[in-house]
DNA sequence: AAATATATACGATTATTTTCGTAAGTCCAA
DNA sequence: TTGGACTTACGAAAATAATCGTATATATTT
């Protein structure tokens, strides 16, 4: 029953499935290559995500390593079925369709979504 | 340079898109069966969308009849460029794999997406 | 015509998100 | 041992979203 993270929230997230478990002076120093932000908003927006039980964090020295608490296959999944529901009316078929059509996939990515359509067909037998 | 739609304004179009023009006792009464809420915040939040551009509206007896401003296509199209860029760090390969993985597509959905997977491949010869 | 029903406009309240200033503690170096 | 660099905690302001009450206008019914 965790919390949907804000979309500040997420940016923070995705750095940490990049990078790993960090801390604030860590994210915040790749975050603000992207935006212009101050440290202790950074710090904040993490201390909010650990009160929310989205992010952990440990001890280390003065401050604290922070790790997401789910992972981000688990995140992601959430999100995407959020996303589906709220969006596309609940039907994975056509988001799929649509991110198929707009974006332009190379042939090595079309082979890999065939493998993949390959195994779910052998599974329903 | 439309606005993003919020969580609830996505509620309201997603009526629109499956009922057409519509006026605001008509959404409100479909809204009104899946959450509990009250008229004039049906009023306000399709007024609100109407100032931000997103809903145009025609006067209609002695009310409105709201109509979204863009295509139920372009807004999704423009929605899942936001998703994917935010949660799948950009890559559609990602999110289409994952959607395929989660969701249970029937023998008739994946021969859609393969039937799609075709013609991109033919297009990019 | 008076009462009732229905529509909009508008402002106010509440909740959530984003932002940052300031205080206070800790560590290290001059 | 004093001062700077760095950390967290805390609180509060600013921006955005969501909610609804009340006033007003217009139509419909009796």
């Amino acid at each position: 029953m965790k919390a949907k993270p804000t979309d500040s929230e997420l940016e923070i997230l995705t750095i940490l499935w990049e990078k790993g478990p960090s801390t604030v002076r860590d994210i915040h120093e790749i975050l603000a290559t992207a935006k212009d932000t101050g440290y202790t908003t950074t710090l904040k927006t993490m201390q909010n995500m650990h009160n929310k039980g989205i992010l952990d964090r440990a001890e280390q020295g003065r401050g604290h390593l922070y790790t997401p608490s789910l992972s981000e296959k688990e995140t992601q999944g959430s999100l995407l079925s959020n996303f589906v529901n709220a969006t596309f009316g609940g039907s994975a078929k056509k988001l799929i369709l649509r991110a198929l059509g707009e974006s332009n996939p190379s042939q090595e990515e079309i082979k890999e979504i065939r493998n993949l359509l390959n195994e779910l067909e052998n599974k329903n037998e």
